[in-house]
DNA sequence: CGAAGAGTTGAAGGAGATCAATGGCGGTGG
DNA sequence: CCACCGCCATTGATCTCCTTCAACTCTTCG
């Protein structure tokens, strides 16, 4: 896929882009990266000159802690732009890697900040997609503070099956998730014992199955219930029914 | 103090501010309100034309929760902008109430828009306050998911004492947090037992006070050590030392 | 003066972390 | 080629921390 498009499609899920805005989109250029699982590409502490847009594949933020041990603060996938704000926050106060494979575009922030003083409403779509951010930080300082474990879980996996949707990402009821047991731990703020057994008890509710990396949603309702998930704090111009 | 003022000292701890950004925000007209302790001044769904200045005192912004429990996401003083992204998501996706009594101002969406038109680079400073509302929400996530209770009760101790000293809003080494140790936990995922717990721990370290809405810091270095608390996700230009 | 809520403390019970052990899979190197 | 290592996934047992519950005081407010 074309990353113009991808970030075109992200944006429009939430603003109104003018003609004139979408060819400043197309204008810009970049250098993509293959990355493996796992991989680095901008660390806490950086200060980085390009934007992340991420082409293909999962893509996480995360706060490094003592000993080596991570808390991961959200995911994002095809379109997302995972560091908007380092167009005016100068220095990296989380690192980005990448989550299973995947493909990520470096737009330099010369580009973008130039668009801007063309076509102001460009500026507004940016900033609009960095207040998302904000508001799935806050839901996740909810979902990690005041839900129990398995309804923190089922929010996540709502959440991303939700925003894909939105995407086009899914297969069907299928979604890839390319996370592993300790890394939904690191998210989740739950012992890898606990995510286990948290994991087979939304399994045994028939609502999702999660496997290798792959979401399976056998009933999205009874799910969404299970994470007590409402999509109101995503703030999509069209909500997805069903 | 000035609203305006108060405004304009807050952004120019992290942003460049040119006379002419600085006579755009003295041109904003306002009204003020004076609020009661735990008085709600917008409501989850509300879709505000206006935005708010905090005059003096606390306020904070939570998520309602099943059953009338709150989820606190963050505090803001003197001279914060808590709603600036309502000029860009429609409808709010938390409350804002007052901690303690406080004074607010409201301006119309449509000055500050309209401003941002004439003074592009004034608009610049306001989505860096939003970036750091965003940086102090992933804090926010690290702080609760995987910091001890007492070590996570430090860290917001620091973060507002830190805050406060920024804004000159402390008296030499206190510092007014009017928030109840039920309001602690709603903010700190603990349990009004815990909260008192962790309290007295801080207290017998001999690093701090906290009673009556009121922060004293008696070993500045030692209660930052406790918390495990580093201030660079604040991104400030001049970072304060000691 | 009674009610409501904050702050405090002790005891209980439970949810979840920790520890340990196992099987499976993929990669690496002898 | 296969033995070994490391990591993921899974499960059981233990143990600890924290929530819950209850009781009491004090203050504030109607």
């Amino acid at each position: 896929m074309d990353p113009h498009e991808t970030l075109i499609r992200n944006l429009k899920e939430h603003s109104r882009l003018r003609s004139d805005d979408i060819a400043e989109i197309c204008n810009f250029s970049f250098v993509t990266k293959e990355l493996s699982p796992d991989q680095d590409f901008i660390r806490q502490g950086d200060q980085p000159k390009h934007a992340v847009l991420v082409v293909s594949g999962m893509v996480g933020r995360y706060h490094l802690l003592k000993g080596g041990r991570r808390q991961y603060l959200s995911f994002h996938m095809s379109g997302d732009l995972p560091d908007a704000q380092g167009l005016f926050i100068e220095r990296m106060d989380h690192a980005l890697c990448s989550i299973g494979p995947a493909r990520v575009a470096f737009i330099p922030h010369k580009q973008i900040l130039g668009a801007f003083e063309r076509r102001p409403s460009l500026g507004i779509a940016i900033w609009r997609e960095t207040l998302l951010d904000a508001a799935i930080f806050r839901e996740a300082i909810t979902n990690n503070s005041a839900r129990s474990r398995p309804t923190r879980m089922a929010h996540l996996f709502c959440e991303v099956f939700y925003r894909a949707r939105l995407s086009q990402l899914n297969k069907g009821n299928r979604c890839s998730i390319p996370l592993t047991l300790p890394q939904l731990g690191e998210t989740l703020a739950m012992a890898i014992a606990s995510v286990n057994r948290a994991l087979q008890q939304l399994r045994s509710s028939g609502s999702m199955d999660f496997r290798e990396g792959e979401l399976i949603v056998l009933n999205w309702r009874e799910l969404q219930r299970l994470g007590e998930f409402n999509p109101d704090y995503l703030h999509m111009k069209k909500p997805l029914t069903g």
